[in-house]
DNA sequence: CCGCATCCTTTTCGATACTG
DNA sequence: CAGTATCGAAAAGGATGCGG
């Protein structure tokens, strides 16, 4: 995995796993991203997130295929083409995501009428 | 929240404020206790956490405390007492947590046989 | 018993410049 | 176009000691 695990003694390991694979600033984003349109060119996912640096977006795809969530294309042309798409293990994860949306409407719903 | 979200330009705020609560080497832990043994003392939260420390228990608990996740009562006594336990909220968030175990224990199988 | 304050290390994120 | 290298800031996490 991408995170260091303890994995011997602890019976989240599961749960933890499975953060491990979304969790930080960028990994959910590009995940929906691909999730919802298919597979992408390095520069369009680029332009769907303005604000994500070059270096970071190869990082956190870098980790998302190592966790085989999502595949890599390389094309050997010039200039080079790169495509990403989400594997059948990467689209399993489609369900948590919905969940963490919907949990957060009624989180954001629920602040509203109790303040 | 604990975390700061631009909120604003962002198609993926309900996702990202939803991870900003689970996220982190420990939240999930500490919810999952809670959650399976109802109210616990902050002393009886460390003995089933033995690798936290006193302060990362103590500022974790205040961010859950922050959103609403986590109950915190305080009973003035000598020695002090304070009970810890999940909100309506935090309860709302399990069936999160099992769906982030089942994924897990997916992957793992999966990963087991395909290597 | 519970929690705060201080100091330190590790990890993550970001800006910029450069390459085939 | 896609990716790498370097530097530095910021955040998270951790060890230890003090206090009501």
């Amino acid at each position: 995995m991408t995170k260091e695990l303890t994995g011997t003694d602890d019976v989240y390991y599961e749960k933890t796993l499975t953060l491990s694979v979304i969790e930080g600033k960028w990994k959910l984003i590009i995940l929906c991203h691909l999730g919802l349109k298919g597979m992408k060119r390095f520069g369009e996912i680029r332009k769907l997130i303005p604000s994500i640096t070059q270096k970071m977006l190869t990082n956190k795809l870098r980790e998302l295929e190592k966790d085989e969530l999502v595949h890599r294309e390389v094309y050997p042309v010039v200039p080079p083409k790169v495509e990403y798409s989400l594997t059948a293990k990467g689209k399993s994860l489609l369900p948590i995501l919905h969940l963490l949306e919907d949990w957060g409407k009624r989180y954001i719903e629920h602040t509203k009428t109790s303040s």
